[in-house]
DNA sequence: TAATAAGGGTTGAGACGTCAACGAGGCTTG
DNA sequence: CAAGCCTCGTTGACGTCTCAACCCTTATTA
């Protein structure tokens, strides 16, 4: 193989450029509602909204963890805050120590319902209302082809009418 | 208006969910690469590219911030630490002391030069070599339209006013 | 020229994420 | 059943980001 880089052409920078500008500024926006209007971060978001979407509120932390597209140790630092604030608690899987499961609250959920709504007006006003349809629909097939070749496996929603559909 | 929130539909849903884990996982695999390869952040690197394409390797503070999509005191922080690895060099604009320009210095251009083949192959390989030519169009296309909708500019105003004096 | 305004940049404290080391439970060999 | 191992999960130290308060320089106003 050659030594010299395989830099990007001028056509691909053009495409880059914005790209990595949006990687850097929706998160930054989307941080920043979350944590003005409900105190929390953006990954404490998903993971009370992954709760609230699994059957019996409840989910392991390792299938959390990769629900949320997080480290373990991510989300064990984040479960422990939001446990002191009750929105969250641990147990020990039943007939298999080894497991620990998340579940959420009532309080949890109060949390989610309160602060779905803001969430999903930002991310319609930031992302999915400024495209058309079929961009918005091209960006989520483009993503998907992205994540696929890294051998992540997106989580599509089996029932739909289980509400609030809090991951916006 | 209605106080019901305007939920996301079942079809975005499908576009949002995979859209929404390439948002964490990108970067986090993107940053991994620089930190194991070259022991910086991203956010370093673009601070360091974007001095390396400037005229006579000098930006503004302020910016170079917008350039690389971050705070400025995330950059004044960052402008330090590079500043006490002899990476940058900070110098107050000649004429107007209430500037401050951002100097790459020569050890700062080889460090960039070291770096950046593998930061692209990095970013070939995860992003653009897994996409068609038209769908890496495509997201950059989008990505510019979201990033027009709220009023960022892509490139740096070419405004000679504003690049460094040396005299009035 | 003095007082004030306005904006660029810095700083410190607190919150958060990462990394590597560790602990604990259960499975698999002998 | 004992020893090792594998995986899940936790912990603490360290580095980094955010937020708000602050300083400094220039422009404005009287």
């Amino acid at each position: 193989m050659s030594n010299e880089p395989n830099w990007l052409t001028p056509e691909q920078q053009v495409a880059w450029r914005p790209f990595i500008a949006l990687l850097f500024r929706l998160p930054a926006a989307i941080e920043a509602q979350l944590q003005k209007d409900a105190g929390i971060s953006h990954f404490e978001y998903l993971v009370l909204a992954n709760l609230s979407e699994a059957p019996g509120w409840t989910l392991r932390m390792s299938d959390l963890a990769a629900l949320a597209s997080g480290s373990l140790s991510r989300l064990s630092h984040v479960v422990s805050r939001l446990e002191t604030r009750g929105l969250v608690r641990r147990e020990t899987c039943p007939g298999d120590g080894r497991y620990i499961n998340a579940v959420l609250t009532q309080d949890g959920w109060a949390k989610v319902v309160a602060t779905a709504p803001g969430h999903v007006a930002t991310v319609r006003s930031l992302l999915v209302d400024v495209l058309t349809p079929e961009e918005f629909r091209a960006l989520g097939a483009i993503s998907e082809h992205i994540l696929r070749e890294q051998g992540v496996k997106t989580f599509i929603p089996n029932d739909p009418s289980r509400l609030p559909q809090t991951s916006a």
